[in-house]
DNA sequence: CACATAAGTTGTGGCGTCTTAGCCC
DNA sequence: GGGGCTAAGACGCCACAACTTATGT
């Protein structure tokens, strides 16, 4: 059993997660993070990292480009902090990583987990299959990362800090920073590309904004009675970042409604173009996650129905106020006598 | 198994401190 | 670009009753 076997999507259920949305509490692939996070504005604002590659059940907030790993703050210390400070892994090469929010596109999206290069043009074109299945990597410029990208283990020599800092974080003599050193997708790189592949085959051709609103697509929001599909584009958490507080229409909304077939498992995706009064149906199956052979798919398709409404069962009940699960409590705290705000000793 | 007791854990609110972002020069 | 200032938000601290879990009879 991979790794990926204990990461599957919280949403669709079988899907390999990839992400990690803290406010949600839950581990999304890329299809169906953004069906969650383009539902609403509050929803797009749920900041989401990638999945540790170590417990597969954190954020990750560090990249160790030693390793191409991305890991969680636990995963990270007792890998290269734990009593192991002399060892070859604490003077891994590694650097913070940032989350992003909103609901970036798919050109977005490759440039977070650093594919700038790879263009979504390029995903179209290109024929991902992950798993137990064959993986081509015949974009430009996606050989060169896995090159680089590779575990590589540079000389002894290298990994001998010169400044005699003691922290981590130092810049080492390493070998020049390879082509696209960004790239921050850790060790699922290939289900990283290989999902984004399927979400851009599900996404409008070349979506420049300006475009896209010249062309008609976007309505004023005010026709039909629907409103304006305005949200963020996304916010990258990064210093330099270009597309920080960016405001870009959701081109269309999807609203996943699943609809059994009687004779094949078959989910259909009711997509409401925003200026557009009637829904068109469009079979959505490559944007599906591929299905295991051996499971049939009536029972797959129970399974994500099972998985689909607990999710929405937990985010109907999900309390953003503060909830008091003692009122006993609350009453006795706001009587307690205070010293500059702290409780302090009862006299006696 | 039922009950009693001990030990350990949780939750509560206001204030101070720290961090971060934004702004101005 | 960098330093200084300010505002906003996050977070830890405090004591102890209430609650939970473990152990003994």
């Amino acid at each position: 059993m991979s790794a990926s076997c204990h990461r599957p999507c919280d949403y669709c259920g079988h899907t390999i997660a990839l992400l990690y949305c803290k406010a949600d509490s839950a581990k999304l692939c890329f299809s169906c993070d953004r069906e969650v996070h383009s539902t609403n504005q509050l929803f797009s604002k749920h900041t989401r990292f990638l999945l540790c590659d170590i417990c597969d059940d954190s954020p990750a907030t560090i990249f160790c480009s030693t390793e191409s790993s991305v890991l969680c703050q636990n995963c990270d210390w007792e890998k290269h902090n734990n009593n192991n400070n002399n060892s070859m892994s604490s003077k891994h090469e590694r650097r913070p990583l940032e989350g992003f929010n909103g609901c970036p596109c798919v050109n977005e999206l490759l440039g977070i987990v650093g594919f700038e290069d790879i263009e979504k043009k390029s995903l179209l074109s290109s024929d991902f299959e992950s798993g137990d299945g064959y993986f081509r990597y015949d974009i430009e410029g996606v050989s060169d990362m896995f090159v680089w990208d590779t575990p590589s283990v540079v000389s002894l020599d290298d990994l001998i800090s010169t400044s005699g800092s003691s922290h981590n974080f130092q810049a080492m003599e390493v070998p020049l920073l390879p082509k696209n050193r960004k790239a921050a997708c850790g060790m699922h790189k290939e289900e990283v590309l290989s999902q984004l592949s399927k979400l851009a085959k599900s996404e409008p051709l070349d979506l420049d904004i300006e475009q896209y609103v010249l062309s008609g697509n976007l309505s004023t929001g005010f026709e039909g009675g629907l409103e304006p599909k305005m949200f963020p584009s996304f916010e990258w958490h990064r210093e330099n970042s270009e597309h920080i507080n960016q405001v870009v229409p959701l081109p269309t909304y999807t609203e996943e409604v699943p609809v059994k077939h009687s004779t094949s498992a078959v989910w259909e995706t009711h997509n409401y173009g925003v200026n557009e009064g009637t829904p068109t149906h469009s079979l959505t199956n490559e944007t599906l996650p591929t299905t295991p052979k051996a499971v049939p798919c009536e029972l797959m398709s129970q399974e994500r129905d099972s998985a689909l409404l607990r999710y929405k069962q937990k985010k109907k009940t999900r309390r953003y106020e503060k909830h008091i699960r003692y009122e006993s409590r609350k009453v006795r705290a706001e009587s307690r006598v205070r010293v500059k705000g702290r409780f302090a000793k009862m006299k006696d």
